[in-house]
DNA sequence: TGATGCAATGTTAACGTTAACATTGATTTC
DNA sequence: GAAATCAATGTTAACGTTAACATTGCATCA
């Protein structure tokens, strides 16, 4: 390994005047410079990172905690991951996933998700203990954080009364069977388009659902497949919002199978947009959630924090956008609201 | 921050001391080693990783270098980052994604992909220079690497040999129109079922192929699935091999659209393994490319190598495995190579 | 009883870099 | 012409850890 001792002995100066070459060069006369430039060049010089991070206390290292449980080859955890990567790569820093938080790491600064509001207080500890901020994918009560989040339920209603608005009364949820928070949201969101538009059953009371018929099934295609297919065989509602892409996509097939088009006869919704809902013909009109972005505005957030440019904490819910596919059209059949028509 | 010098001030014994009852305990007497214990639990400390990789000249960091034109958000990257990412962090390894050498970094070794066999020559020197070791995935003629790679020619020769097993003769391959080496391979393994099976048209040489259809679509399922109504308009095979199964998707689509059933009007096989098979009804037969596996064999390559555990270096080509679907069926209809039939 | 061995602990130096302070010699200032 | 200034460079110490060698004091042995 060439050092910068190395190179002073060649240039015949001490060590000090090739760090100042290399990073003061203004306060070294342009003679020495030059010469110990080319020496530098010469031994092909790189410096030693370890070496200087021991000095600064800084790794250019980011740390993102992806817990286990979140496995890494789907589409959430890639795009998370591409974010930071572009964002933290044009700023020269690198980073490293953890897994778990057994293992001490030297690093600059930490991006957290995956984590429930209560499971964050110890992660949240562990940072401030090592006196490096954190930036997280989520929200949380907790000061000095910045925070940022998807609003499962505005997407999940806008997208519902887009339905609604291309005059569709009859439609149906697939939503998932897992205990999440974004599970729920999104079931809160269908219903909340109802209420905006007024359009829960008569005499019913705000909050009375027992109208708008919701089908659950696992988060596969397969899955959504044949739930539609036992949908589809008792009744035939104008719409069916699924509760992600990847259900969306079974829905769809079941829909052909059946001998129906999409969205002549049946429209289709889906939630997520990260790359599924450009699988199908036609493709699907979704929610997208920007989990690219978010990864790399919390990568941006960080390195704001980290240089000092920052002063206030970003506490942020993004409002997720509808991605325009072709698989939502005119209610051509169907009664109204499926309630009033019992 | 807590060092060893701050835990040998209260507990009044020398630096070196503590830094023995951390590495080195059976040398401290129990006493001594139990005081020293206590005050290190007391205090919270934890090492300093930098200074310890300056002594020692290890930063149990290993450098994955993806160049930037392959996106991080692709099912290949996600299933090589995680089996990276799985392997390593058993081993207390943390890993960093490069997307460009521009930087210097300090790293225990290099893993690298996506590289043709002249690409490779500057990285592999790069690594040179710096004393470390590299694992590759691709296959070189370059000393003191470890490589692994897929053959793809095998994979789509053996899934295709599946097809003309169940009875099939008219089978269609639809390719992608990118001038890639994985490409090509699976259109030789492709014609090379037909070959071993001597089913290439009788009086024509072999090699002469042109008695059966390849018919070119970008890589998405919706090109696909316009390619294939093309298809089915002009003739019904009784099988089309898809060269991913992206476009096994848009595929399987079209026959459906196109009132006829996936397998028993028409069979199609996929490529790759990679998810997008398990989105389909039915399940598409595809040959699977084992990323995740291969990421983890290179990361644990790497680390043998790096241990001095391993004295021979690797040069494994893989044999993709069938994934079975059910979208293989028995051939219907058709009358033979297409070829013949003429 | 003095030499030998050994367990326990300490001192010094090293890893490669940079910050803070020190020195040198030439130039400017009053 | 002595004092002050300044550019150029050097010396020392520091970051936190560990390796190599040194010291201490006690027990063992001939």
């Amino acid at each position: 390994m060439v050092t910068q001792k190395m190179i002073a002995e060649k240039a015949g100066v001490s060590i000090i005047t090739v760090s100042r070459v290399l990073n003061t060069p203004d306060k070294v006369k342009p003679e020495t410079r030059i010469l110990v430039e080319r020496i530098l060049k010469e031994y092909q010089y790189t410096p030693n990172q370890i070496a200087q991070s021991l000095v600064s206390n800084k790794t250019s290292i980011i740390d993102v905690y992806i817990p286990e449980y979140i496995a890494l080859d789907n589409p959430f955890a890639m795009y998370f991951i591409a974010g930071i990567s572009d964002a933290l790569s044009s700023q020269l820093y690198s980073f490293s996933i953890l897994r778990n938080l057994n293992r001490e790491h030297n690093c600059d600064g930490y991006i957290v998700t995956g984590l429930l509001s209560n499971e964050f207080v110890p992660v949240w500890e562990y940072a401030k203990s090592r006196n490096r901020p954190m930036a997280l994918f989520g929200h949380v009560a907790l000061p000095g954080v910045d925070c940022i989040d998807v609003d499962n339920v505005i997407g999940a209603c806008e997208i519902t009364e887009r339905l609604l608005e291309a005059g569709h009364r009859d439609i149906v949820m697939l939503n998932v069977t897992e205990e999440k928070d974004y599970v729920h949201d999104r079931q809160m969101g269908f219903y909340r388009a109802f209420e905006n538009k007024s359009l829960i059953g008569e005499g019913k009371a705000i909050g009375d659902r027992s109208d708008i018929e919701v089908v659950q099934c696992s988060n596969s295609s397969g899955s959504a497949f044949y739930a539609t297919k036992e949908l589809l065989n008792r009744r035939q509602p104008t719409a069916i919002f699924c509760a992600t892409d990847t259900i969306a996509i079974g829905v769809v097939q079941a829909i052909y199978e059946k001998g129906l088009s999409v969205p002549e006869d049946v429209s289709v919704a889906g939630f997520d947009g990260l790359g599924h809902h450009l699988l199908t013909q036609p493709q699907i009109t979704t929610v997208r959630q920007p989990i690219y972005e978010i990864g790399k505005m919390l990568a941006e957030a960080l390195l704001a924090r980290i240089s000092g440019k920052e002063e206030s904490f970003k506490n942020v819910l993004l409002k997720p956008q509808i991605i325009e596919g072709k698989s939502i059209g005119a209610a051509t059949h169907g009664t109204g609201v499926k309630g009033n028509a019992d």
